[in-house]
DNA sequence: ACCTGAACACCGTTCAAGT
DNA sequence: ACCTGAACACCGTTCAAGT
């Protein structure tokens, strides 16, 4: 029609596609196959072109970590009481982050796993609000959870990838972690938010 | 003497002397340092001498993790009662780590963060024991608690040595993350822990 | 503005060869 | 048994140069 029509012919690489592109490599070939010229070489590009895009791989990193964040977002929270509807909150963390365990153990080596919770953090700050709590009862509920499902991915996944020649620390099941976070949630859920009394 | 004396004259290099200098090394200059030619340099021998004695840069990072968690292992409990023993074990597994940061940052990046708090798993399970669980009892209780100054590792870790171009978290001081770890920590132990009532 | 070839300064690992 | 020089197959990153 009248409008210009923009010229994105024949590469239209941009930013987003470069990072969408390399979290599609990292969730199926793992963390370790993220390599810029592995990257270049499945958009079909050179490897400096990545670095105009993204400017380093750290930043790369912290871009699929947000954007698998962002993906994570929109989980529903179930639970009729305050406790409940919390704990679920919480869960939704721990079990989105492990829906993509590549993702979540990249974040774990370079330190971003903050970054990877970030976008779930509001929903769950909506319900400790919701619950009754206010102002420092609410931060200090929110980083209590936050350490607990930090630690439960962690334990999770390093249980899971586990080397061969181990030290007496019997493999669980994943059942088994999934158990170990839950009813460790739940205590912390259960401390900070108050109890609702029935009618 | 009668003995024939042992050869060591020149290099006595050995396995053992491989991994404390490499953990003299991490600890000086970081994880980021712990590089196969550089510890070579620094041990004074060619770089393939390191592969004869530990095999592999992943077993030398084990053999580390494990030396510096035997060095961790001699901790006082301190406390009067159950509870606050089981909380002073599970204290210095938090307060240990964080001592060598290099170090649990490389056992962080690595997975092995299990295998940095295994030697003080011991005295935190005789304080389990001696508050009177049993069984399936302790273990829940331990893996609860380990699961908790897992989390509390990354989060001090990853909050203290953050990137610059932040996104809303901020960052919180040191004092602020011990006291979570620690408030967290006193939740979950409470919870496993029967109390003693007085007299 | 976007992309490239070629290079720099590194990695972990192996292996024939030395003593 | 212990150690080496030299190489293999990679890395992240930069930069002059192209369009």
């Amino acid at each position: 029609m009248g409008r210009t029509v923009t010229k994105l012919d024949r590469t239209g690489l941009d930013r987003e596609a470069v990072v969408a592109v390399a979290l599609d490599l990292v969730v199926s070939e793992g963390a370790a196959a993220l390599t810029m010229r592995r990257l270049a070489t499945e958009l079909d590009v050179g490897t400096p072109t990545i670095y105009w895009h993204v400017g380093s791989r750290d930043e790369l990193v912290a871009a699929i970590v947000q954007l698998q964040s962002e993906r994570l977002a929109d989980r529903p929270i179930v639970g009729r009481d305050a406790r409940a509807r919390v704990l679920s909150a919480a869960r939704n963390m721990y079990a989105g982050a492990l829906e993509q365990r590549a993702i979540t153990s990249l974040a774990h080596q370079t330190g971003t796993s903050a970054l990877l919770l970030h976008d779930l953090q509001a929903a769950l700050v909506a319900e400790l609000e919701a619950s009754g709590l206010e102002g420092d009862a609410v931060d200090e509920a929110l980083h209590s959870i936050l350490l607990v499902v930090t630690g439960a991915l962690v334990v999770t996944l390093s249980d899971t990838a586990r080397l061969p020649g181990d030290r007496g620390v019997r493999a669980r099941s994943r059942a088994e972690l999934e158990a170990l976070a839950t009813s460790t949630l739940r205590v912390v859920v259960d401390h900070h938010v108050p109890s609702e009394e029935r009618r």
